[in-house]
DNA sequence: GTTGTGCCTGCCCGATCGGGCAGGTCGACC
DNA sequence: GGTCGACCTGCCCGATCGGGCAGGCACAAC
């Protein structure tokens, strides 16, 4: 598709039909106006959750979603989901993640989820348009922070060996943050010290420490607690 | 200045000044596109920093500002210094603070810092609109949850507490969440094993809590690392 | 049916922790 | 000059930690 284009003309041919998904009504406003100066983007179609996203996406034919991806409320794979079911089910739509904080993990996840194009929020107009427009050729676009974001998060330790945290491991570490030692945790989970220990001890492997309050600062960093 | 007013009239009176206040072009694009809907409401100026909002206020004489202020940056004090700032040189002028996340703390340091409002940034439009209305006529508005978080906030342990930690003491609590033993830290600033269990054991204390990992999880919370 | 995995348990031992005790220097403030 | 706070140091001791060792059961996958 990506012809030759006269640089303007009718009002029809080329034009990209953007969905936004962002769960801030005023986001959403502020994305659609403006969007909407720009003669050859259209807003078709709005949605405040994954699950209104999945319903409107069939009668509003998107080229591309805008996707807002929010961390730190611990459901960060919430909107990854979402944009790793809209790239396995509809293909030819291009995912461009918007977010408002940088982290190098994040970056790494949305590709893996499909995403083509991943942008902060801060960005200006021009950089944002220029990113859709990219997205809808079919090419990627990140910008300098979040291509370099990018790098170090690949050269960083493999994340996903800390992620598969098992849930009573993942249950542990809540009480171990709270101070428990290995007793109090035996208690309150019903199991002995000595298994608390060794659920410790594993948490402490996976998360490459060797002490509980680096393991705590390392849950944190990576939103498990 | 609560006189009678007739529901419509003219164009000019009781008319709301507003000033936005967010380093987000897209978000105050939202606010300016929301607000404008409403015929009593007008956005006489934006900014997108703290400095830049203490430059045009003076000539833009708003007389609300809608100050967006944004934690997890560790610099939150950012958005509270300037909040500070124009409720002491502009008594008039009623602050509403926006803002992504609830926090407790962060409720009651905007309050301290002259804030009249408090609301995240998911309300619908009408919530908003309510909300600028009530501070402007000297009224405050707080949402139902920040209301809550409020209370929860008052009846938590007293934060200042935990803020009043020396320079030094800051500065083994880094180390400390990196898994540092008291050894080792004391190798890292030049100091004996025992010095450094001495901070440590401050540290402990002025957190209110009797573990590592678990001023790791306190200091982390408050923001301290 | 073997293999693998998550989860559970016991024992041992040296290192570390947390909380006491005692003391000292230095600069700031009154 | 005295007092206060931040910072520093040493010693003691019981509790806890972290890392080994050994094993157990239940369930799902191949």
């Amino acid at each position: 598709m990506t012809t030759l284009t006269p640089p303007q003309h009718g009002n029809d041919v080329e034009t990209v039909r953007i969905m936004l998904v962002d769960d801030h009504a005023i986001v959403r406003q502020g994305l659609r106006s403006i969007l909407e100066r720009e003669r050859d983007l259209i807003v078709v179609a709005e949605a405040s959750t994954p699950d209104e996203a999945l319903t409107v996406i069939g009668r509003s034919a998107p080229h591309i979603v805008l996707l807002d991806l929010k961390l730190s409320t611990a459901s960060d794979t919430e909107g990854l989901d979402l944009c790793a079911e809209l790239t396995s089910s509809h293909p030819a739509i291009g995912v461009l993640v918007l977010t408002t904080f940088l982290d190098e993990q994040l970056v790494l996840k949305a590709i893996r989820a499909g995403a083509r194009g991943y942008v902060l929020k801060d960005v200006d107009t021009s950089g944002l348009v220029r990113a859709i427009r990219d997205v809808s050729r079919g090419e990627s676009a990140f910008d300098a922070r979040s291509a370099a974001a990018m790098v170090r998060g690949l050269n960083a330790p493999d994340p996903e060996e800390s992620q598969q945290l098992t849930a009573r491991e993942r249950e542990v570490l809540r009480l171990l943050a709270r101070g428990l030692s290995n007793r109090d945790i035996g208690v309150k989970l019903y199991i002995s010290e000595t298994t608390a220990k060794f659920h410790v001890g594993n948490i402490l492997r996976k998360l490459g420490v060797s002490r509980r309050a680096e393991a705590v600062y390392e849950a944190t960093k990576l939103g498990l607690i």
